[in-house]
DNA sequence: TTGAAAGCGCTAACAA
DNA sequence: TTGTTAGCGCTTTCAA
């Protein structure tokens, strides 16, 4: 076992007192620049690291930051998490935290996680993942002021409207901008016909991931071959227009792959699919048949492998906002609940 | 902020002494069993947890358990390491431990790692994962008497002839049973002259699984239409076929496309490709041309999605082990350095 | 600017 | 079986 060193050590080691030593580290202004100077050096040479259990009970907090950590469906967008927790680590660390682990089921079995770690090991902030319509998990947290920060939007105003008035800061990334910028890129490769295959409507993040491609369809008028203009006005057909040229499914390989066969057969006109997922573009790669360009969302390993263009995350830059988001947060006593956008990018590959 | 209830608050509303809370909560055995369940019930009705610092300073226990979270190289089998953390997480929030994140770039920072989180939170435990040849953690921590896991085995004999001749205990899996598994298969399948893409030798794990293929094939005779049998023992002419039917290159989908093309163009009788990851496997897979089979190693989601079949890790198991074994290490006084050995199984789909 | 005293919440030893 | 005492290592008063 490696021998303990504590402040009392430092202190005796430097020739000051206790309280010099701690000041020196949580204090330094306060302390004569010679003094700290020398205090330093010993607390260098000593390996002397505060001792974050004594600290806590002392100030009331652990420094610790917690997130859930869950199997992640098929996987393939598990690896998001993945690489969001790494991002998550590094910046925390740099901020003088860390990440602590747990897992959970649901919302419900989540706030039973808040309250027993709040009672035990009393993270200083939570990072939600995966925020939703109506989210127990941020209503909660709100009611008791703990701070937290949501790697999503609040999707409902149900926060919003929070009795408390209360919001809370998050970090997001502008799905709606990537879907637009697959749609972009496939109209610029001439492209007309591009339909969309995303999940059934209520879920946020599947909304806003469609909404960037309908919007991008819509301004550059619906598709030239499209049903014959009845009576209804303009907006109206192009909506029809757009609903015809989008498949919503569960989340999934085979679900992407019949969705992309079924809009391929009902559509014939259509040369390109923007997919809400890797998972369902993947699937959609697997009709062969017809060559029919896809790009996906979240630049999986799975789309690297593949060689499929997808729309790309920055989960690095994500994490390191929801840190800073939070340190701002835990430093004042009435946080402004800010928010973060980010925009992702679209990588380039063999599929579009 | 909830309010906090101290062990102070439980014993007055249950009207006995802070001791007696105490006791009940970790010596249940030498409490009344009428006083016990009252202050049980007590406990519950007031949400008491014991605060984790308090009971940290006073035993010296963090009940954490350290891991690295890295980004995972091409992210393919990052996800490995995801399901792994997941596991880990549950085992441990079972056994009453909770796992701390940390980043490191390599063995040396990881051990600069090792010292900050000793000084700091003191982990009980470390999980080490991708173990090596000539691990320098494994020693660093050994020589401190430090009680950790490891998610691999010893790779050389360092450990095994270490000053203090001491031993780890350690959980991993069967590689060389994986890949035997899979060269089976596509023997089964009537395969004859199946390849392998695996690592540059020196690396525990690749070597490993190479030793599956390898002995699998050297037991089903050479390959019956391998380079003629010259003067040579048959021993040493099945070591040469073999040797022409495998290659080894670093880890990637694009490495592992040009070892499958180079491979099938040298020996144009291979059917099949045992791989050594899934990264490798992806990239054969992208050899058209002509139908071979392959499988990979790992079952990533990106196999999942491709249709391709691959060695799978039990990784819930190896982290349930990990748990099992670092709570028998941390129970007793002296640990006898077990280790798990588990076997994967091949999830087939349909290439192969 | 530095030093002394107090106490965060808990549990291991001891006394009753 | 239960209650009392002490102290883990630190930081935040307050006094020098």
């Amino acid at each position: 076992m490696a021998e303990k060193v504590t402040i009392m050590d430092v202190a005796r080691a430097a020739g000051v007192s206790r309280q010099t030593v701690s000041n020196t580290l949580n204090s330094p202004e306060i302390v004569r620049e010679e003094t700290r100077r020398h205090v330093l050096d010993v607390i260098e040479r000593l390996g002397y690291r505060a001792n974050q259990a004594a600290r806590q009970m002392r100030t009331g907090r652990s420094r610790l930051i917690a997130i859930r950590i869950d199997p992640g469906g098929d996987g393939i967008s598990g690896s998001v998490l993945d690489t969001f927790l790494h991002g998550l680590t590094e910046s925390a660390a740099r901020a003088g935290y860390r990440v602590l682990l747990y897992t959970a089921a649901d919302d419900r079995s989540e706030i039973a996680a808040f309250e027993d770690l709040l009672g035990s090991y009393e993270p200083d902030a939570f990072v939600l993942t995966a925020t939703h319509h109506d989210d127990l998990r941020t209503s909660w947290l709100l009611e008791r002021g703990l701070p937290f920060v949501a790697f999503g939007r609040p999707w409902s105003d149900l926060c919003a409207r929070h009795e408390h008035g209360a919001r809370h800061p998050w970090v997001d990334v502008d799905g709606a901008a990537g879907t637009e910028a697959a749609t972009r890129r496939l109209l610029a490769a001439g492209h007309r016909r591009i339909g969309f295959i995303g999940w059934p409507p209520g879920s946020g993040v599947g909304d806003d991931r469609r909404a960037g491609w309908a919007r991008t369809m819509a301004q550059h008028g619906p598709a030239p071959d499209g049903p014959a203009l009845d009576g209804r006005s303009r907006a109206s057909a192009d909506a029809m227009a757009l609903d015809g040229l989008s498949r919503a499914v569960e989340d999934g390989v085979e679900s992407g792959e019949r969705a992309a066969r079924d809009l391929l057969a009902a559509d014939p006109g259509v040369t390109a699919l923007v997919c809400a997922s890797d998972s369902l573009a993947l699937g959609a790669l697997n009709t062969r048949g017809r060559r029919v360009a896809v790009i996906g969302f979240d630049d999986t390993p799975a789309a690297r492998a593949v060689g499929l263009t997808s729309v790309r995350q920055p989960l690095a830059e994500a994490a390191a906002a929801c840190v800073e988001l939070l340190t701002r947060t835990l430093g004042r006593a009435a946080a402004p609940a800010e928010h973060v956008l980010l925009e992702p990018s679209l990588t380039v590959r063999r599929s579009a």
